[in-house]
RNA sequence: GGCGAGUUGGCGGAGUGGUUACGCAGCGGAUUGCAAAUCCGUGUACACCGGUUCGAUUCCGGUACUCGCCUCCA
C-alpha cells in the first residue's frame, strides 16, 4: 500500500494519512459561495483536492473514497444578486439563479471546473437541502449551553468551547483585541458568532423554533458533513483563507455537539494575478470562464488542462502567481506531450517515481519534474499513464490549428483572412518547389508583419493567430 | 496591534546537513534553402547577520522585505 503524507494545519506538519476505514475514505471540502462565476481563485481548492481525490482513488480504490462538497446555495451575496437582477427588470427567480449555477447539466459552475479536468464529487448537497439537519444540531447546541437564542438569533457562546482558537493559532482575547469584531447588541460576547438569523419577507427563510429565518454560514458545512459522512471522517479541506473564522467555527459547533468531526485539516495557499491580489479595480480579476474564453488580458483562450498545468506547478501550499507567462510555457509543454503521447495506450502502473511525489503531500511540481523525466526517456506510455493520474487529458490539444481553424471572423477587403493566408501560402508553396526563396520569404515576411507566425511542418505550413493579429496588415500583400 | 506563511540561478519552481532537481529563456552544436520545430551539449543559485556543526541553502536565533488572515473572499 502507498503511504501518503498530508500536512495538517491542526499540527502544523506533515503527518502519514491513515484513513479511518481504508474501505470508506471520506473527505469534505467547502464549496462555493453561488453568487457569481468561479473566478480562478476558487479554481485553486477545486483542482487541489480533485487531484487528492484522484490519488486517494488509486490508492485505495475508486469505490472506497466519499468526496463532498457543498454548494452554499443561501447567503446574503446571493440574495444581493437576485435583488440586483430583479431591480434590472431582468426575468429568473431566485431559486433559477441558484440552478443556473449549480444544476448538474447546464449549471456554470460544472460546466466550468470540468473544463478544468476535474471530476465529480461523490456528493454535491446544496445547503438549503439540509435546513431539518442545520436546526436539530442547533438544538443541540443549545440545549448543551452552547448556544444561545436572541432576538431572533441564535449565537453560539465561543467562550463555552475552551480550545476555541487552536486550529487557527489564535486566542479569543488577541482577537477581540484586534477590534474588528462586530459588536451586537443581543451578542452575549463580542466573538460569538451566528448559527441563525431571521429573514425578512422578501428573503429567503424557513421556520424554525426561534422564527422564520436563515442559517448562518458556518453550520451549514457542520451539519452536511454529519449527515453526509457521519461524526468521524478524515480529510476536511479548503482555502487557507476559510481557516478563521469558518474551519474554527466549524470544529467548534461540531465538537460541541459531540462529533469527533476531521481528522487531517487542509488548507491550499492563496492565488494572484501577475503578482498581486486579484481585485476588480486592478483589473486583473478574472473567472475560469474568462480564461477558458479569451476573455481576459492575455487574450487568448486557455485551455483548460493548460489552465490546471499551470495550478499544479506550484505547490498547493504556498503562494501561487498566474501570470501570462507561465500560461504560454505550460501550453508549450503540455503541446510537446500531447504529440508525445498521442495514440500511445497509458502503462498499466504508475510510474512509482511519480506516485511517490504525489502521496508526499501532494508534491505536484515534483510530479511534473518526473512527466519531464518521462518523455525524455522516452516512455510515452508511462508518460500517458502519469497525466491520467494527475487529471491531464490532452486529447483536446492533439494537432496545431491549421489554416481553417478560427480564422474566418476576420475579413479583408470582402475576403476571409483564412482564404488569403491560404491562397499566398500556396503560392509560396509553388515558390519554394522552384527555388525562388526571396519570394518565398517574402511572403512569410508580409504575413508575419501582420502577427502571424508561419511554420513548416511534416504536414506543411501552419499557422496560428495570436492576440495582437492585424488582419489590415495584410493588405499589402494583395 | 495580534496570528501565520514565505524569501532558491535571467524567469518559473522542487528539494536536501556534504554529491546535477526540473522546466523556460540564453549560449554552443546537429539538422534545415533560410526560419520554426526537433535532437545533443552547456548554468555550483539558495535574502541578510549571528549560532550549532568537521561541514548549512538545508537546523536554531535575530534583521529586512513580501504576502495572507484577524471583515460570512477559495
Amino acid at each position: 500500500m502507498t503511504e501518503i503524507t498530508l500536512y495538517n494545519t491542526v499540527t502544523r506538519s506533515k503527518e502519514r494519512f491513515d484513513p479511518i476505514d481504508p474501505k470508506n475514505v471520506r473527505m469534505y471540502v467547502c464549496g462555493p459561495t453561488v453568487y457569481d462565476r468561479a473566478h480562478i481563485g476558487n479554481a485553486r481548492p477545486v483542482i487541489v483536492f480533485d487531484t487528492l481525490f484522484r490519488l486517494l482513488r488509486h490508492v485505495y480504490g475508486e469505490e472506497a473514497v466519499t468526496y463532498v462538497r457543498n454548494f452554499t446555495d443561501v447567503d446574503d451575496k446571493i440574495n444581493a444578486t437576485a435583488l440586483a437582477r430583479k431591480e434590472a427588470g431582468a426575468p429568473g427567480t431566485l431559486e433559477e439563479l441558484i440552478a443556473e449555477r449549480t444544476d448538474e447539466t447546464i449549471g456554470w459552475y460544472h460546466a466550468d471546473m470540468e473544463a478544468l479536468g476535474t471530476l465529480r464529487p461523490s456528493q454535491e448537497p446544496r445547503a438549503t437541502a439540509f435546513i431539518g439537519q442545520m436546526i436539530a444540531l442547533i438544538e443541540g447546541l443549545i440545549a448543551k449551553g452552547h448556544a444561545y437564542a436572541a432576538e431572533g438569533h441564535v449565537l453560539f457562546r465561543v467562550r463555552s468551547y475552551e480550545q476555541y482558537g487552536a486550529l487557527s493559532g489564535r486566542s479569543v482575547d488577541d482577537m477581540i483585541a484586534g477590534a474588528r469584531v462586530e459588536v451586537a447588541p443581543y451578542k452575549e460576547d463580542p466573538m460569538d458568532f451566528v448559527l441563525w438569523k431571521p429573514s425578512t419577507d422578501d428573503l429567503p427563510g424557513w421556520e424554525s423554533p426561534w422564527g422564520r429565518g436563515r442559517p448562518g454560514w458556518h453550520i451549514e458545512c457542520s451539519a452536511m458533513a454529519y449527515e453526509l459522512l457521519g461524526e468521524r471522517f478524515d480529510i476536511h479541506g479548503g482555502g487557507n483563507d476559510l481557516t478563521f473564522p469558518h474551519h474554527e467555527n466549524e470544529i467548534a459547533q461540531s465538537k460541541c455537539a459531540g462529533h469527533a468531526f476531521a481528522n487531517v485539516w487542509m488548507h491550499n495557499e492563496m492565488l494572484q494575478v501577475e503578482g498581486k491580489k486579484m481585485s476588480k479595480s486592478l483589473g486583473n480579476f478574472f473567472t475560469v470562464r474568462d480564461l477558458l474564453d479569451g476573455n481576459w488580458s492575455g487574450g487568448w483562450k486557455v485551455p483548460g488542462e493548460v489552465i490546471r498545468f499551470v495550478f499544479l506547478s506550484t505547490h498547493y501550499r504556498k503562494p501561487m502567481d498566474w501570470t501570462e507567462a507561465k500560461a504560454r510555457e505550460a501550453e508549450a509543454t503540455l503541446t510537446k506531450w500531447a504529440k508525445a503521447v498521442d495514440g500511445v495506450e497509458p502503462a498499466d502502473t504508475v510510474d512509482p517515481v511519480l506516485l511517490e511525489a504525489l502521496s508526499d503531500d501532494l508534491n505536484t511540481a515534483g510530479a511534473i519534474a518526473r512527466l519531464h523525466a518521462l518523455f525524455k526517456e522516452g516512455n510515452m506510455a508511462s508518460l500517458h499513464r502519469s497525466l491520467t493520474l494527475m487529471g491531464i487529458n490532452l486529447n483536446a490539444l492533439v494537432g496545431t490549428k491549421t489554416l481553417n481553424a478560427d480564422a474566418g471572423v476576420f475579413e479583408v477587403g470582402g475576403q476571409s483572412v483564412d482564404m488569403i493566408v491560404n491562397r499566398l501560402l500556396e503560392e509560396r508553396d509553388h515558390a519554394r518547389k522552384n527555388k525562388d526563396y526571396a519570394r518565398a520569404d517574402a511572403i512569410r515576411d508580409g504575413i508575419a508583419a501582420a502577427g502571424i507566425e508561419v511554420k513548416d511542418t511534416a504536414d506543411g505550413a501552419k499557422f496560428d493567430f495570436p492576440p495582437n493579429f492585424d488582419p489590415t496588415k495584410l493588405e499589402a500583400l494583395l
